[in-house]
DNA sequence: TAGTGGTCTAGACCACCCA
DNA sequence: GGGTGGTCTAGACCACTAC
């Protein structure tokens, strides 16, 4: 293990941030998959070289950034969305009265299309490359509080169909288990617009009635965006929440 | 230092945590004001009777949480709204095409009145207890982008006034020099909503046009609600920015 | 040069999980 | 009982800041 590249290097980075990059790229090469247990603190510093406390402040890094899960007596595992409690985590919004509801996910439709610029863009794709469109109602409670219209690579989500993802647990999930794309980051931004003819239908709700909308950019391992998708949501009765810190 | 409580006591926390406490307790008591230096790190294990890394520890995890500051070199600082860079730490509203513009916070009304139900309860104050209501706009870069009406303790804030407020920096800013309370942590709660008469004309959009509802309670040191406040944000030109990790 | 935070190490012991 | 993560220590050295 190199000790930095000394010398006023202004690429120094210290020694558990290269230990750090280094499990980062067994994520990366799919090495160890969502769920898997790594390889415990004393073997990876055996392994690198380097003292099991260097190893431990890496991976204290990792799991801060949610990139993996440690459980004491057990071993530390590599994050997951089919874990119950993370499932979520992405889904920000709450019933007002904060009672906890069943959600339900009903694909719409699916179809393939050819990346506009825009959407080249933030997924990072050259303009014209295939792309899958998948549209979704997400329900909480019987009631329907969300209308995503989701853009994804076709090279990187091969078969994706509305077959695929009603058989599926959550997408999330899905992503991981059948195309090994783990779903670790996302931007949002948010807007309150006039809902159209479409989602006031679908979220029944009057035409032109307030709508959050939710355009989010989503993740995977070393900020590759691999998602992009526009939600409106219907804040009736519920509402996005976040912590500020 | 007690050594925890030992023999499954479910009240345990480990030593760095008891530290952590400590040096808490010196922030709620204002012993260290923002802005203020605090002790070293050796200086600090030394007076508690622990090792550096336990101190270390303690303060990593404050500075995680935006509590302190540290300055490699220089020391360990009580964070501050007034320090440049963490001065809108809290307005996550942003112009669309990411040219940065220029803040003026201008304040309309500033009148005294007796808490609410609603109030008094997220405030943790009695019902009927004085508070001070605030209204203002905020401007970003000619635009009226933001109305606010803001709820404070008259007790915590004596003499608010809109001279008061005029006359100091940020709005947080002020409360911290004048009033010796640090906003440390914010929930948020947000909406879409159409604009009634009274917001439309500030924020020169039309009636009854779709906005974003930022309902905020504000914390200080020890989950202390100290502010609540709801804003309604113009997202024409501007979107609500968050980062999901 | 002296003082601060930042990194790294080696070793001890504790708490937890499981076979 | 053996393995895992979690805590705590003591000491060395580096990087940065100020004087």
């Amino acid at each position: 293990m190199n000790r930095a590249s000394s010398l006023h290097a202004p690429t120094f980075s210290p020694l558990y941030r290269q230990i750090k990059q280094l499990i980062m790229g067994n994520l990366e090469s799919g090495e160890w998959g969502p769920g898997d247990a790594i390889p415990s603190e004393s073997e990876l510093a055996g392994r690198f070289g380097v003292s099991q406390g260097t190893v431990r402040k890496a991976i204290d890094e990792m799991a801060a950034e949610n990139l993996l899960v440690r459980q004491q007596g057990k071993g530390t595992f590599v994050a997951t969305h089919k874990d119950p409690g993370s499932a979520f985590r992405f889904l920000r919004l709450v019933p007002n009265d904060g009672v906890p509801q069943v959600s339900q996910s009903i694909p719409l439709e699916c179809w393939r299309a050819k990346a506009g610029p825009d959407v080249a863009r933030t997924l990072a794709l050259e303009p014209g490359a295939p792309i899958t469109i998948l549209r979704r109602l997400l329900k909480l409670g019987d009631e329907p509080v969300v209308f995503d219209e989701i853009y994804l690579s076709s090279e990187l989500f091969p078969d994706l169909s509305l077959e695929v993802v009603r058989a599926g647990d959550s997408l999330y999930g899905l992503f991981e288990s059948r195309y090994g794309v783990c779903m670790v980051r996302a931007d949002e931004r948010l807007r309150a617009v006039a809902a159209d003819r479409v989602s006031a239908e679908l979220l029944q709700v009057a035409e032109g009635s307030p709508l959050l909308v939710v355009e989010r950019v989503t993740f995977t391992y070393g900020r590759k965006p691999v998602e992009w998708r526009r939600g409106f949501y219907s804040t009736r009765n519920h509402h996005y929440r976040n912590e500020l810190g």
